[in-house]
DNA sequence: AGGCTGATCACCT
DNA sequence: GGTGATCAGCCTC
């Protein structure tokens, strides 16, 4: 057995998001579902804040949907993407601020098998989770993960403290449209690390 | 050339 | 305007 991991805890995740972000990487998100547990170290994340980033979907104010983005630190926020996956954050800032970490990429740490059996396509370990949709799916997120404290001990997923890092990339965030200009993306070295994207308009259907 | 991913789009309240 | 959903681009074979 390793050492106990220690718990993050939702006074130091009340912080800007791009604080909280930095704080992420390396940490462990561990969830466990009834069919078993995958944890997964946290490699690549996006900070996203509220009415001053037009590329949160706070920007607009609060909504049912956005709610948890709103609410104290520490909780998880899922939400629905493209009609087919789900992204998952974790909220920062404190409550009543609207603000969370957008995780974008991670190294499997723990239930490999799991992990191998819920991506039957990925071509090698480091790929398992690489993009935000491939995490959720490996942890088993989805909907009903939505507004979970992840620092609850009781909790079906968890949020721990990892082994420090040493170096933190920085860049413009993955596939968003607006604010480009914005570096919020933020990486260690990791065969995981996603590559990068810009975000793209769809071309409108009429002339 | 095909498969896969994904902070966008189009429609309904 | 908010919520539920899809197809254009990127990556790999």
């Amino acid at each position: 057995m390793p050492e106990a991991p220690r718990r993050l805890t939702e006074e130091e995740l009340a912080v800007d998001p791009v604080d909280a972000a930095r704080l992420l990487l390396g940490c462990v998100l561990e969830s466990t579902t009834p069919t078993g547990t995958v944890g997964v170290k946290i490699v690549e994340v996006e900070a996203y804040r509220g009415g001053d980033d037009p590329a949160s979907h706070c920007y607009r104010g609060r909504t049912a949907r956005n709610d948890v983005m709103f609410g104290p630190a520490g909780r998880l926020y899922v939400y629905f993407v493209y009609g087919m996956h789900f992204c998952a954050n974790v909220v920062s800032s404190t409550d009543g601020v609207p603000g969370a970490v957008l995780l974008r990429a991670g190294e499997v740490v723990t239930g490999l098998d799991l992990a191998r059996s819920r991506r039957p396509g990925a071509r090698g370990d480091g790929e398992l989770a690489k993009g935000p949709a491939r995490l959720t799916g490996v942890l088993g997120l989805d909907r009903v993960h939505n507004g979970v404290d992840l620092t609850d001990p009781d909790a079906d997923v968890r949020l721990y403290a990892g082994d420090p890092v040493d170096e933190v990339f920085v860049g413009p965030r993955v596939g968003v449209a607006v604010a480009v200009d914005v570096p919020w993306r933020f990486w260690i070295d990791s065969p995981a690390v996603s590559t990068y994207r810009r975000g793209t308009r769809r071309t409108r259907g009429t002339a």
